[in-house]
Parts: C-alpha cells; sequence; structure tokens
DNA sequence: GTGGTCTAGACCACT
DNA sequence: GTGGTCTAGACCACA
C-alpha cells in the first residue's frame, strides 16, 4: 500500500492521509485522472474507520487536488489548480523563519541547512524521477 | 513586551511562548543570566493562565535553555546546551521534507525554494545584528 | 448537444438534466411538440446511466413541460401549464432570502444585487430573442 | 433558541446551523467578539449530536466569521473578512441566472421579480434594523 | 456500488 | 471546562 498512517502520531490520521496522497500526487505515483480507493475500499484496507478516509477525501477535494464524480468514485483532478497560492507561499515563509530559527540554536550554519534542504530535494526528485 | 502570542493560533499558546524566548535568546534580546519574570508574573501581564506559563517553562527547562534556581527565580542557562541534537536535526530533516512536498505543489523550483531560505536567514541575521 | 452535464457538480445530474431542459425550452430551442431523445439514446449519446436519464424525465413530466405518449416517444407539451405554482413561488422567495443574506456578507448594497438581477434578465432575454 | 434546524430537511443539518449563524451575524443578534454556546451546550440544548455542531463551527471558522480560543470558547470574528469575494460573487450570478429561468417558467415578468427581491430586501433589513 | 450525513460514545490536548 | 479526533454502526441520495 502506498499509504500509510501512524495512529499514535500527534499528527491527525486525516491529515496524515491528506499529505500521503500530496505525496503520491507529487511523486507521480498519481497521475490526472487516476481513481482513488473507494472510501470504504481503503477504510477496511487500512483498518481505519470510513469517516476518517472521508474525512480526509474531502479535504482534499476542498483543496483541488481530487474530484468526486457522484456515485462513480473519487478521482485525481485533471486541473489541480493551486488554491490560494499566496497564502500558502506566506506559510511557506513561515515555517522557513521557525527553521532558521531552530537552525541557529543547533549551531547550523546558513550552508549546513542549505545543503541539508538541496538533500532533501535531490531525494524527493530521485523518488519522482 | 518582547513576547507575544496569538489565542486564535492552531499553535498551543505555550509552544508560542517556548519559541518566543528561542527567538530573544537567539536575537541577543535574552542573554546568559538574564531572569525571566515569574509564572506569575508574566501571566498576569499577558493575561494567560499560569499554568499555560508554566508549561512553557517546564519545556524551556528540559531543553536546557533557560535554568530554574529554586527561590529566586528563572534565569537564562550559562550554558545553552543543545539537548537531544540529533533527534532536533531529524526534526529539521522532517520539516524540511515536507517543505519541499509544498514548494513542488507550488509548482516552486529549487532555486526559488533557496532563495526564500536566504532570505529568510538574512531577516534573521539582520535583527540579531 | 443543447445538453451537457458536469458529474463533478455538487448538484446532482439528474437536477442538471431537468434544468437543461427547462433552458432550452425558456430559449425556444425546444417548442411546443418537439420530440426529445428517447431515454435510451440520450444516455448512450450522453454517456450517463440510463437510470439518470429516465429520473429526469420522470421529473419533467411531474412537473408538466414533456408528455410521455407511450411508444410513441416524449414530447414538450402543447400546454406547458405551471404545476403547483405557489409552491414554486415560495421556493423562489426562499431562494430570495437566501441571496439577500449572502449579498450582505458580501456587502453588496441593494441597488448593486439589483442590478445584477437585471444583468441576468437581460442575458436571459437576449439569449431568446 | 435564536438557532434551529429542521432534521428532516434535504439540507445538511450543519449546513443549516452554518446558515444560521450567519444570519445571526448578518441581523446584528451576534456581534464581533460575543461568544457562541460551547459545543456541547448547544448539543444538549437543540438535542443534536455534538460532532454536527462542531462540524458547523469548523465551517464558520474556515470561513473566517468565528474564531476559536483555544480552551476558552468559539467566538464571532473581529474581522469578518469575505473570503474568496469574486468566487462567491460568481455563485451569486449563478443563483440569480436559475432564478431568472425559473421565473420565465412562473411566467413572472422582470418587475415581479424584482418587486420580490426588494421585499425579501426590506424584511431582512427591517428584521436587522 | 459510490460518497454524505448523523448518532453514540470514547479519548486526547489545551487553558 | 474547551474544541479536536476517532470508532462503530446506521441511513440516505445518487448513478
Amino acid at each position: 500500500m502506498w499509504l500509510q498512517v501512524d495512529a499514535r502520531s500527534s499528527v491527525p490520521m486525516y491529515q496524515q492521509l491528506v499529505e500521503g496522497v500530496r505525496l503520491a500526487v507529487a511523486r507521480g505515483d498519481l497521475r490526472a485522472g487516476d481513481r482513488l480507493p473507494s472510501v470504504r475500499e481503503l477504510a477496511s484496507a487500512m483498518v481505519i474507520n470510513h469517516n476518517t478516509i472521508a474525512r480526509a477525501y474531502q479535504e482534499l477535494e476542498r483543496e483541488g487536488l481530487i474530484e468526486v464524480l457522484r456515485g462513480r468514485g473519487t478521482f485525481i483532478s485533471q486541473t489541480p489548480a493551486v488554491a490560494r497560492p499566496e497564502e500558502r507561499r506566506e506559510e511557506m515563509r513561515e515555517s522557513l523563519r521557525k527553521l532558521v530559527l531552530d537552525a541557529y540554536h543547533l549551531r547550523m550554519s546558513q550552508e549546513e541547512l542549505e545543503s541539508m534542504l538541496r538533500s532533501q530535494w535531490k531525494q524527493f526528485d530521485g523518488r519522482r524521477g
């Protein structure tokens, strides 16, 4: 299964599911038009309550990443438009700000942090390849 | 007040307090040996429940950034040793991983992301002077 | 095809079909006595389940806009009597109530809303011409 | 109770709650800073499951109409910013389009429809006074 | 079959 | 006390 969640994590399972699908799309494991497992299929496969799956799917639909075709199932959108890009860029800036602060307390240099970033980018790109 | 929290934020108030102190130390607004306000002082000044302040102080103490001298008060540590550095580095890697994923969905290039990081570093360094 | 539906929409496909026919009649694209495609014809042409088409036709028949002549086909009524006009007027009032509320939240004035209404009326009248 | 829902309606109860709060704010029954009943209070008062209330509150929070102060409760926002005004204006145009079509089938004139609109506006404004 | 909604009851984090 | 999450099981509308 290309999706997995950790029930003990402090981040909610439905959020983990959302991020899992986002990742799968980013990596190309899921492409536009691909059908997602039905709510109940996935629920039974992952031994998770179906409401939890449904909530994740709804979140993804609001984001525009997936589309629900009534009675037929759930699919990756043809047009994965980025919702509120400026807001999300600002969130990224905020995350980076916090990251820089943490790096300072870990006595990391700018170079170290950047190389860490490059390494993550490479891994992601590699897996996407 | 060099410290401020937003009760509306989704990040817990005690966490915001922790980060606020970390930032103040990083910027040099607080230096080794400086005395922090007492839990009750700060609680009344910020109109926040004192349990929330206490929890933040506990967190900071566990992290080694502050020291509680019983009966005398709370102070910025002389030796702000980095507690569990490997754990925290791993957390940073995790944050970067998520950041890279988000950058992808925002259709950002590696260059853009890095330049955003450098910009944050610069701002932080500037304010630290 | 003068009829089209969006499976992604939150409004049920059979509803979209009903409204599509209503619009076609209002615009004069369909006139009294005109024959509608058979359920199966339309279903195959639009790649939609025939139950969905059937349900739309039932709705339109109940409403008096079309007539089913058994064995001969489905036709636009000669006498498109308005079924349950008071009920439908009440529904319109309800819609307008909701519209006014939304307009308020969008900080629109009564004039703006009315001008928007007039503009829609004009467009409709124009297409009907 | 200024809020009421119809369990038999086809529109979901959580949606009715959302609209009820929107209405109360528009009418001035709820003002910026006012505290909403807690999820469980309201749930027991309305004999509705608390999850249903929670869902409505979450929807309203996403809209920006209300704010959750962690551990303290839920309040009407000071800054009820209009989220995605252009999208919502387009939705209004769409509603008006459908309204005009219905008016045609009810043999209503433009004047009748406009007077119906003015009457709704007046009632709303009156109750808001 | 699909997703959407609701209830009942539980546990958790935060203030 | 507050809201947030999750499970279990039910019913409904739609295709």
